[in-house]
DNA sequence: TCGCTTCAAAGGTATGACGTATTCAAGTGG
DNA sequence: CCACTTGAATACGTCATACCTTTGAAGCGA
């Protein structure tokens, strides 16, 4: 949960309805029916209204109501919404349009990182590219999955642009949710395995370029196989 | 104003100043602080402070009162935060990151719009190069940045990723702060021009390849001029 | 039919009361 | 002298109520 006490309560269960499409865009809701939904107080509705307000996700009226606004005017770069998107049925159209940010990002973050990382970020990453590979030849998916989150969120922290590095809980999402949807091969591709070993090796090289290459083949591969699997 | 009534005048004036390191991370604030700095009453307060813990600005804990949080746990893509930083002396830091994000963004958009795009948007993007080089022969600047946000946005929307085309209002603001601070050419580069018509003849032409080529040329030319200018 | 007035619905704000977690420090025992 | 317990002070959390403000829509009259 990312927001406490009650108001939190309130947002994990509308959060998700609302992202989900399953309260639809122009809907009207009022306070008092929040209220009593979930039997809660005026204060809790309206500090969990004002929540949602601030990612776009609603707008509030007077006279008319709360209502559910387009899904274009949404936040969706909020980790929240991300997330309830995630969890609900618009699940693959958020997977591929997360797909294409990463061709976008993780490359460039990666000649960044080549030429900015620290010393101790190179060494961190060598070291993580090889538990991918003892891991990944264990066939154990779990450790596996953290050792690959943690690559590439360093790849991004080290790059050393703070937005980038933001984007590591976003991309750890995408591979937690690939794995609990079984939207990866069961045992990880050796290919793959080799080209994070090779944007370790790049970034400690400060080989930007090299690196750069390396990254774009991962997070291609991942969008190909997604929309694969997708249709 | 993004939000609105009494706590939207709270947000406008306490997210900058957190957002600008004004106060700075750490900083504890008391509920009842605000109340009296702001003469608004608890209700109003409380609202305010949600939407900047929806924001990770800041966070609030009993006994302790609100704390502002480290910046590396803000959400940097909240277009709200993004406005504030812009606007304050964290300004070239924040253009600096979002100069590196068009650059990894803004090529991937035009190659997916040379292949999504609509024909209306083909037709409006040739149209914008056009109003383009008209505008930047006259050296309007005003109309100039008009289409030059017009010709970004419409790139991005039409690569067919929400995500991207959720970017057009952070471009938007990006172009807006450059020319407000004057970090631009007092007339606007005949080359940067001729880049801009590439990129909409490459999508019209549903050449991928070099529209992305074109745009990462722009961009990239964007950042080194910022970096220049900002030293 | 058009335009004005009036009314009521819904959110916006203020305030008082009480609940509750959390911290800090005093006190106690070893 | 140190560690643990205990208690009270503090600041947020929640509820309930009262009243204000805005605004959509119904109703009325010209």
């Amino acid at each position: 949960m990312e927001i406490q006490g009650l108001p939190g309560r309130v947002l994990d269960e509308l959060g998700p309805a609302i992202a989900s499409g399953e309260i639809p865009e122009g809907a009207v809701l009022r306070g008092e029916e929040l209220e009593e939904r979930f039997g809660v107080s005026r204060t809790v509705v309206r500090e969990a209204v004002r929540v949602l307000e601030g990612m776009r996700l609603v707008a509030s009226r007077r006279r008319v109501g709360i209502t559910v606004q387009p899904k274009s005017l949404w936040d969706v770069f909020d980790p929240m919404v991300i997330r309830w998107r995630l969890a609900g049925s618009d699940r693959s159209a958020q997977l591929r349009s997360l797909g294409s940010l990463r061709v976008a990002v993780e490359p460039a973050a990666a000649a960044l990182a080549a030429t900015h990382a620290s010393d101790d970020d190179r060494r961190e990453l060598s070291s993580l590219a090889v538990d991918l590979t003892v891991t990944a030849r264990a066939a154990d998916l779990k450790t596996f999955l953290t050792h690959d989150i943690a690559f590439h969120s360093l790849v991004l922290r080290a790059s050393g642009n703070e937005m980038f590095a933001h984007l590591g809980d976003t991309v750890a999402a995408v591979l937690t949710g690939r794995t609990e949807y079984h939207l990866m091969p069961h045992q990880p591709e050796s290919y793959a395995i080799r080209l994070h070993r090779e944007v370790a090796e790049a970034i400690c090289a400060k080989d930007p370029a090299h690196a750069e290459q390396a990254m774009r083949t991962i997070v291609k591969g991942a969008l190909d196989e997604l929309n694969q699997q997708l249709g």
